[in-house]
DNA sequence: AGAGGTGGTG
DNA sequence: CATGCACCACCTCT
């Protein structure tokens, strides 16, 4: 491809004045088309500066010093940022997203994202994060030095040098020709529309990550000293029983006892159950450790429980609320997965305990004045499921609002179905339930049958009358799993697709992972339509925020639930357009069983 | 620094 | 024979 610029002398302007500004504003004006980045001194738009803003066409980067000019001020920044007939180059633009809104006051319109673009091209087979420097190489063969960027770090007022300046016109000008050659791959293997919607979604995610969400850290921290209590007297239960298989205990400088093992050491606890005291244990996983009669593993559960939860939610947690808002603000990574899903990092939220037990959910609340209105899925993969596969007795107890699980109990079983089935036969019903969720992922009979905690062939015999009674569900899964290893992917829908390394014939390891690939490609379409449904929800729902009808906005997301934050007064109504606009998403492709979206309003995200 | 084990969520 | 999908964080060990 002909480059339209010399990466080796990219052409740019350095604008350090509102006249100049003015000028180069007008020529952008023309564009259809503009590449945009953001210079910073830092991540952070509470406690960094932005430094630079560059829009650039083809040919040349206009680099306007955020510092000189006030870009907020200049109306044809605005309308050119803001306007849905030009399109917006970008690479990860949730982050540059956020600095133009927030510092510049103006909302990207119609971005086209290359790192997401890339992420959907590729779903599946890379690592799922692509920086522009890989772009840039593997579609131009053009290197960006990164290391520049380190250098912004940290500047307040001093001119940027030419390596600066360079590096930064480079940062625009390399996003054509990458977008020019992702847009014909983008159509070649159908996944434009899917694309497109994730470019809508990361200006979502700009919303979401620069609104966080309040954490109340006294409750938490209140929480967390609970919890250590318990801790601490499960370690003291744990060293008393085993004390005397190690005779020659050691004492500390304080003349205490000092701990005979390390509690969180794998090796050394192996060494205890098995050399110590005889048990042959596999491993110490809770699945083995359930098993086991000896009251030592009991012991080390108990303090397992509390040990993770102090270790994963305890300080980092406290440590990760910003200093400038008093909240939490952790990122999202729309395509951090292989479906679709969002995954979450710097806090990960979707990862939070909820329940009675350990309520840190109850630790995040709406600021003053404002309401949680929250709203998630209900059984949306059973429903997706019996969308995809057509089943008639799986759409039927849909239809007639019956409690899935119990229901698919009571054919599996033989038994009759009544409103209080739940009560009457837990068991039955956590069986089937184990089994609707297991077959969605493709597990087998063995599997099933440990789990439900019956012989291998009562298993079968169950995976046989579930089969039988959604002849429709099983003919689907197979068809995806065979479909998935003759193309080499597997599809949503939407359209949205995950590919499949496939292993070579000679691999020692082929069937193993072809099985794997199997199992996958049955999950793929259901985890990953939910992921489409609520995407295009979150969308729906930014707009009606963006229309000025509700004061508040989205905090999170957790894969089958939305998040929000709303005004108290409007919390009612808008329970109700959160709901309805979930359904909405969720109905443009799911056409032949109901769907539903509970909301919730509240002073706490759990509920 | 990276791998493996463990366990929190949907 | 084994083999349940998708993640992230923390810990220990090498």
């Amino acid at each position: 491809m002909q480059l339209e610029f010399d990466p080796n002398n990219p052409k740019y302007e350095y604008i350090r004045s509102k006249s100049h500004a003015e000028e180069a504003l007008k020529k952008l004006s023309k564009s259809r088309v503009v590449g945009v980045d953001v210079e910073t001194t830092g991540f952070d738009q509470y406690t960094e500066t932005l430094l630079t803003v560059q829009i650039g066409n083809e040919e040349i980067s206009y680099i306007f010093d955020a510092r000189r000019v006030n870009l907020s001020e200049l109306p044809l920044y605005k309308e050119i940022l803001g306007t849905k007939k030009i399109i917006k180059l970008l690479h990860n633009a949730k982050f540059d997203y956020q600095w133009i809104k927030y510092v510049t006051g103006v909302e990207l319109e119609n971005i086209y994202d290359t790192m997401l673009a890339e992420a959907v091209l590729f779903t599946g087979l890379g690592s799922g994060f692509y920086s522009l420097a890989s772009l840039a190489k593997k579609y131009i063969n053009v290197d960006l030095d990164k290391d520049i960027r380190v250098s912004f770090e940290g500047m307040s007022h001093a001119k940027f040098n030419k390596a600066q300046l360079g590096y930064s016109a480079k940062d625009t000008l390399v996003l054509f020709p990458i977008f020019k050659k992702q847009l014909v791959d983008l159509k070649k293997k159908s996944v434009l529309n899917i694309a497109k919607l994730e470019f809508a979604v990361s200006g979502v995610v700009g919303e979401m990550e620069h609104r966080g969400i309040y954490m109340n850290a006294e409750k938490w921290k209140k929480l967390l000293g609970e919890i250590a209590v318990n801790r601490v007297q499960a370690v003291e239960d744990f060293y008393d029983a085993i004390r005397p298989l190690y005779p020659v205990s050691q004492m500390d400088l304080f003349g205490n006892p000092s701990p005979p093992i390390n509690l969180n050491s794998q090796l050394q606890l192996m060494d205890l159950f098995n050399n110590k005291l005889k048990l042959s244990l596999p491993s110490t996983g809770v699945a083995i450790l359930q098993e086991e009669r000896h009251p030592i593993a009991k012991l080390l559960m108990t303090y397992r429980q509390y040990e993770k939860l102090l270790s994963a939610f305890g300080e980092s947690f406290l440590k990760l609320v910003n200093k400038k808002t008093g909240r939490i603000h952790p990122s999202f990574n729309q395509m951090g997965t292989a479906t679709g899903r969002f995954s979450c990092n710097n806090p990960n939220l979707q990862q939070v305990p909820s329940g009675r037990k350990a309520p840190f959910r109850e630790c995040f609340n709406p600021k003053v004045g404002y309401k949680m209105v929250v709203s998630d899925y209900s059984s949306m993969e059973m429903r997706i499921l019996a969308d995809l596969s057509g089943d008639k007795k799986l759409i039927g107890a849909i239809e007639s609002g019956l409690d899935l699980h119990s229901y698919t109990a009571s054919l599996m079983f033989g038994m009759e179905y009544t409103d209080d089935f739940k009560e009457k036969h837990p068991l039955k019903r956590y069986a089937a339930k184990a089994i609707n969720f297991g077959l969605m992922y493709g597990m087998g009979a063995p599997s099933l049958a440990r789990k439900i905690d019956v012989t291998t062939e009562e298993g079968e015999e169950y995976m046989k009358r579930y089969f039988q009674s959604y002849p429709s569900v099983k003919d689907w899964l197979n068809n995806q799993a065979s479909d998935a290893v003759k193309r080499g992917w597997s599809t949503t829908p939407m359209g949205r697709k995950r590919w499949y390394k496939m292993p070579e014939r000679t691999d020692p390891d082929y069937r193993r992972i072809i099985s794997k690939i199997q199992r996958q490609a049955k999950n793929h379409p259901i985890q990953g339509a939910n992921a489409d449904a609520i995407k295009y929800a979150l969308v729906f729902v930014h707009e009606r925020f963006k229309s000025g009808e509700f004061d508040g906005g989205i905090t999170h997301t957790v894969h089958d639930e939305i998040v929000c934050e709303v005004r108290e007064d409007q919390a009612e109504n808008f329970a109700k357009v959160l709901s309805e606009e979930m359904v909405r998403a969720a109905n443009m492709f799911i056409k032949k069983v109901p769907m539903q979206s509970n909301p919730f309003i509240g002073d706490v995200w759990e509920h």
